[in-house]
Formats: structure tokens, sequence, C-alpha cells
DNA sequence: AACTCGATTCAA
DNA sequence: GATATTGAATCGAGTT
């Protein structure tokens, strides 16, 4: 951490366990037309260099021809297992996977670039001055200002194939050779390291859970509709169901023409036939008694299912029995991943019996208990709320040491500490929490305060806050009316409660990686010996799903849990806190928790 | 026709 | 209970 964390460190972290980062062979592939990886025919499309952690090389590099970069990438992983280096895994993988190539280890210069931008602990210099210059969040170094890579000089002369015209492959190798030198020989250097190194799987294992997509029963999604909704209709009707509720609401509203989908329409009929209300958000409509209350409520959640997951949604998502979201590695501040297509990250409890196994097959869902608040304990090393924490129920730990056992209160007060409640039940029971959690409630405090003066903060592995608005800095070195100055304080508090919760929920987003990052590895080893114990197909920030052959549930359940005690050590090395999964054997998503 | 934005609801 | 973090996606209603 940007010092308060990082100096109560212990001295074991996870710098002896970075197998992956001293592989010592390199498989750098760039495209040789820049923008597509396909070109005409007869012209190399790409060329592949195997270099060393100096960046020499250790092969002639290969041309690959037309379509041929799988089975290119295919001898070289079986005969070496480099770690490849890829501008963007994003770009790459999917076609390898398609091909039927996986690859166990990848350099993601784009991910790491990402990061590096904004790590606190990263060597100063020329790459990282020149990517944290760049507007553009997604734009490579430029090439002028990239030390120069060292391929070998007498390329040319052992082959005649026409040589990387593009320049591509020297970029790229001089681009992953400052970012490893960026990473310094310390403590710290070994965690970010390590943050590197798991992003970049992280990456591997978004597109191959993109490839392996999860089950989905459509004959299950249209049943579940056709219950709610009644049968399919065409675009732009309303389902039976949703134009029975809307008839009824315009007659109980007195408004024949209303449009129940438009807020604005809603709220003018409901004021008119005398309802005081200020907006029409359902859990606020819960407390008024009218009658028409209960059918607006029907018909919010019906219209809900048939908008976000009805039968277009189905027919547009689902292909082959498979939902198949993109997960954007990386793609939120914090480290958490984002999803794009088809709304992967809110998968309502409503539809979640579709989420099916294939016949003979399973799913296993795991899920890790009351991640953050754990994260905190160990971030803080807070000898008391890792007491607390060693139950199965942290939340009931903080209730019995010192809110009379009001597990209820405990919640809220936690939550309040991670989030940056000031107001109500939750301010309230602060001091309390406080007194009874010095150091857990110190550090979120001192994260907090460091957002609110415009300082940045980091996760526990070195991913850190990107610089506050330059704009909200200025304005708060000079304040000038009353009214702004509120404002620019509104903005500090706000500041201070993402810097906040930055450090937890970005430690928790590392710990997940972590996990899958060990289960994967786990999972691949008991492949290559003759066990298939599933593959992962969804992630969800502290949860995860396997698609498994019945027969080996029990094992991949076993090294579900395995790999969870390796994420805490990799992470943290020996701490007294418990990081507790539950794990289930289920036919379906629903059956889960 | 394509874009933006507010309101809403879903998820962790 | 009264509210605080991070997102995706849809709709209506306004704009370019």
């Amino acid at each position: 951490m940007c010092g308060k964390a990082g100096q109560t460190a212990p001295a074991a972290g996870p710098g002896k366990k970075l197998r992956e980062w001293s592989v010592q062979q390199f498989a750098v592939v760039a495209s040789h037309s820049m923008s597509q990886p396909e070109s005409e025919a007869g012209s190399a499309t790409a060329v592949v260099q195997l270099v060393d952690a100096a960046g020499t090389a250790l092969l002639p590099p290969v041309q690959v021809y037309g379509n041929s970069l799988p089975v290119v990438v295919a001898e070289l992983e079986a005969a070496r297992k480099p770690r490849w280096v890829f501008d963007s895994v994003h770009s790459w993988y999917p076609g390898l996977l398609a091909a039927g190539v996986h690859i166990e280890r990848v350099h993601d210069l784009g991910l790491v670039r990402a990061i590096l931008r904004n790590a606190p602990y990263a060597v100063p210099g020329g790459y990282l001055e020149s990517i944290r210059s760049q507007a553009d969040p997604s734009a490579a170094a430029p090439a002028h200002l990239l030390p120069p890579a060292r391929v070998s000089e007498n390329q040319g002369e052992l082959f005649s194939e026409p040589k990387d015209q593009s320049g591509a492959l020297e970029n790229l190798l001089a681009e992953f050779l400052a970012q490893r030198a960026c990473v310094p020989d310390t403590e710290r250097g070994a965690r970010l390291g390590l943050l590197l190194a798991a992003e970049s799987a992280g990456a591997l294992i978004g597109a191959e859970m993109t490839h392996a997509g999860v089950p989905w029963d459509v004959a299950e999604h249209h049943r579940l509709l056709a219950e709610a909704l009644g049968p399919p209709v065409p675009a732009g009707v309303r389902p039976p169901r949703m134009e029975e509720l809307a008839a009824e609401l315009r007659r109980l509203l007195d408004a024949p023409t209303l449009n129940p989908d438009s807020p604005a329409e809603l709220l003018k009929a409901m004021n008119r036939a005398g309802i005081a209300v200020s907006n029409t958000r359902a859990w606020e409509l819960t407390e008024i008694k009218h009658p028409v209350i209960e059918p607006l409520l029907a018909y919010k959640k019906v219209a809900r299912l048939a908008n976000a997951n009805g039968y277009a949604w189905v027919d547009r998502w689902v292909h082959d029995g498979r939902f198949r979201p993109e997960y954007i590695v990386g793609g939120v501040v914090t480290g958490r991943w984002a999803s794009h297509g088809g709304g992967a990250l809110q998968i309502p409890h409503q539809v979640r019996s579709a989420v099916r196994a294939d016949p003979g097959k399973v799913l296993v869902v795991a899920d890790a208990a009351q991640l953050e608040p754990r994260i905190l304990a160990a971030l803080s090393r807070d000898e008391a709320l890792a007491a607390a924490a060693r139950g199965r129920d942290l939340y009931q730990g903080i209730a019995d040491a010192g809110f009379g056992g009001d597990r209820a209160h405990a919640k809220i007060a936690m939550l309040g500490a991670m989030y940056g409640a000031t107001t109500g039940e939750s301010g309230r029971l602060m001091p309390k929490l406080k007194a009874t959690y010095p150091r857990a409630v110190g550090l979120v405090e001192w994260a907090a305060a460091q957002g609110e003066a415009g300082a940045a903060v980091a996760s526990f592995l070195g991913r850190g806050t990107p610089p506050a608005p330059a704009q909200w800095l200025k304005a708060r070195s000079r304040a000038s009316s009353e009214a702004e100055q509120r404002a620019v304080e509104a903005e500090g508090r706000s500041r201070g409660r993402f810097t906040r919760n930055f450090i937890v929920q970005g430690t928790a987003a590392e710990w997940a990686l972590c996990w899958m990052g060990e289960l994967r590895r786990r999972l691949n080893a008991g492949r290559e010996a003759g066990v298939d114990a599933g593959a992962l197909v969804f992630f969800l920030h502290d949860e995860i799903m396997l698609h498994v052959p019945a027969a080996q549930a029990d094992t991949a359940v076993a090294l579900v849990h395995e790999a969870a005690r390796a994420a805490s050590a990799l992470l943290f090395g020996q701490i007294p806190v418990d990081f507790p999964v539950t794990a289930v054997v289920v036919d379906s998503y629903d059956q889960a928790k």
C-alpha cells in the first residue's frame, strides 16, 4: 500500500512463491499488420520470437502465414511452455481457443500497462512517464519513448523470409522489457509482480470461460417466461400478462392512455390520483397503501423480467445451450471485472433455474463467505477482527464480540465502515465498531482521509487509484463562493468513500484473481494427469461456477477449497485470518444458496 | 437515424 | 433498516 498498510505488512509475503514470474522463456507474438491478425495470402501475418528474460533471442523468429498461428503456438507451447507475450490476450486468445489451442502462461502488455500507469511502487523511469502522460488509457507507449530492444541482430541472415517490416515485434519486446524493469526487487515489487502475473492469468481465464460458456437450458427459461408473461409475442408488443396489468393500472388510475413504462407518465398519473410520491421506485411504493400499488409492483416485476431477461434475451445471448458473456478483465477501477453482453453481472435469481448442467454433469458453485471484511482484517492485521472471523459467520462473530449478539447491527456497522456511511443507524454504530476494532476501522479511515486530501491509495498487491481529477484538485485550492466550497467538499468526501472502499474491494478482487488462478492450475494439472475435474464457466466478484463431470464433483469441490487456501497464503503468507469458501454441487444455479 | 442522459432495477 | 461501494442494461425522452 501507499504508506500505512505497506508498513504493517508481514515479512512473509508472496515473494518466494512467484514461480510464474521466474519463467525464463518468453514468446512474443506480434501481428505483421498491426490492425488485423489476418491479411492477404502469401505474406506473413504474424511473427513469433522466443527470447530470454533479457530479451535476447533464443531461436530465430518464426514467421506465421495465413491462419497457421494456432499450429505455431501449439508446437511451441508443447516444446517450451513459454510465457506468451501478447499486446492483448483478449484479441488473440479466443481465436486460439476456437482452434483448440490452450496456453498456460501469459503476459498481457495492455493489462500490465494499465496497472503500472497507477501503480505507486513501480520503478520510475521513461516508460512509466510515457504511459502516465498518455491521455488515452488504452493507448500503447509511443515507440520513440521505448528503450531499444535487443532482438538477435543476425535474424535477417539466418532467414531469407521477410522481416517484421512494421517493427511491431521490436516494439512489443521493448515494451515487455520496460514493463519488467518497472517491478522493483523488493517485497512490494514481489507483490506487484504477483499482481501482474495474476491479472494476465485472469485474461486467459476470462477468454476460456467465454469459450466454455454457461450451460443454459432454453426450454426451462421459456417455461418460466411462459408462466410469468404468457407465450412469446412479436417485438414491440407487450406480453399478455403485462398487457393485463397495464390495463388494470389504467383503470385504477383513471388514465386510459397511460404507458406504465414511462416513469414520467406514471408519476403524473399517480399524483393526479392523489398518491403523493416524488418518484416511482419500487421500494418507496411498498410503503404506500393504495389499490394501485399491488398491481403496479407486479407490473414492474414482470416488465423487468420481460425487458432484461425475456424471450429476446434468450434469442440474442444463448446459442447452442451456452450463455457466453465477454469478461473485461480489470475493467473496473478497483480491479474487479466488468462484462459485456447479456448482463452477466446481474443474472437475476428469478431465472437461475435455467442455468443447468448438461446431462452427466453438475455445477459446482462456490463463493467466498464475507470476503471483504475478512480482507480488511488481513490488510489491517486486526487481531480482534481476525478472531471474530475465525468462525463460519464473521458478522455473528462481530455481534458476539460487541453488539450484544445482534448480527444485523454488526453487519450494518461493518458495511458502513467499508463503504463510508456517516449518518443513520450505520453512522451511530461506528464509534462502537472503532472501539472494538481500532486497527481495521483505523485503516479504512486512513484511506478515506488520503482520498479527501487528494492523495492516492493502493490495494495490497499494489493496484493504485487513478489520480484525483485535476479539475477538483484545482478547485479545492482556491475556493471562491460558499456554494462552490460546499460542492468541492462534497466531492472530496465522495473521493474519500471511493479510496476507503478501494483498498478493500481492490484487495478482495486480487484474492479472487489468485483463487481462480490457483484453481485453473490445479484443474489443468489434473487434466494432464488424466482427471477431468471440469472447467470454470462463470465468475462474479467473489463467486465461481464450474461445469463438472458428475463423477468428479467431489474432486472439483476439493480443488476449489485447496485453491482458496493457496490464494490466501500466496497473498498474505501465514496470517491468522480465515477465508472460508462454500462450495455446493447442484444441477441448476437456483439450487445454490 | 444515432446519440446522450435520467430513471429504474438487477447483481456482488 | 433509512443507504454507503462497484457495475450492466433497458426504456423513454430529449438532443444532434
